[in-house]
DNA sequence: CTCGTTTAGTTAATATATTAATTGTTTATA
DNA sequence: TATAAACAATTAATATATTAACTAAACGAG
């Protein structure tokens, strides 16, 4: 049986399911002349007021050399700050200013909402075998 | 109730699963001195012989803006090349030249070596259910 | 036929990804 | 305690993504 076609491999599916998905939110991330890895920057910091750049790259999945020049980004744009470890001089941690806190209540509503339209036409359990499959995936070198 | 923890949004369970699986297909592809968007681009053309840089876009999901120049690119390396539609001459073909299409012998091999370990430990299943969830995601502005 | 409009591809400007190498610190170990 | 190894962040070089603007060709209504 012919290899499964290009269209339908998962790789090709995931890709295919960002670009359908992430336009909306960018679109909303834009009007608050945000980029999407700024965001999700931003995101993270709400969650953890200090944070250092190792921890920050895992969870936001962004590569520390990006992030580089996307934590510059935000310091012009005054939305977050660097402080440096006292402890062990070669980590920073990352910290929100009063700005960049502010942020969330205006930016949070809108984005779960189009989270929310999203989500709707699935049912609870399409919805949970979907992340637990997507979990699976990205857990495939830590099994065991 | 919390709005669920950014990690295990749908956008952050998409990437996290690529950044996964990726990393392995790229490894091959950079054995064969390919950039994955020049594999997915060979990849389309071993099954379409000649194709429209609009499909391609299509089909490769790069956007038209990228792939000019990594179709340059191709060029210069001498596995593609460009062939200006005689009907509609503002189309642009794109071709495998045979250098190109020999590659595929070589590299399909090993990719889907890496594509069955990723799928084994997946029941027939469970399988069937992210796809048709991710694909279910890719159609969701499609539908009516 | 012709002018306004759509279409396919491209260019431009900026931001991010990828891979490798580098700098400055810390840690472990002999 | 000197020194090699490990570590956090950064720099560098190249490739790609994003968004907007632009060019040339084809199309369609008047």
């Amino acid at each position: 049986m012919a290899i499964q076609d290009f269209s339908q491999s998962l790789p090709m599916m995931l890709y295919r399911a960002l670009d359908e998905i992430m336009p909306k939110f960018r679109c909303i991330f834009n009007e608050f002349a945000l980029t999407e890895q700024q965001w999700r920057i931003l995101r993270v910091l709400w969650e953890h007021d200090k944070i250092t750049l190792g921890r920050l790259s895992d969870l936001t999945l962004i590569p520390s050399p990006s992030l580089v020049g996307i934590v510059d980004r935000l310091i012009k744009a005054n939305l977050i700050r660097r402080e440096r470890s006292d402890t062990d001089r070669r980590m920073i941690f990352v910290v929100a200013t009063e700005e960049g806190r502010n942020l969330e209540a205006k930016v949070m509503p809108r984005v779960n909402e189009i989270y929310k339209e999203i989500k709707e036409p699935f049912s609870k359990q399409q919805w949970g075998q979907l992340i637990d499959g997507l979990d699976q995936i990205s857990h495939l070198n830590k099994k065991r």
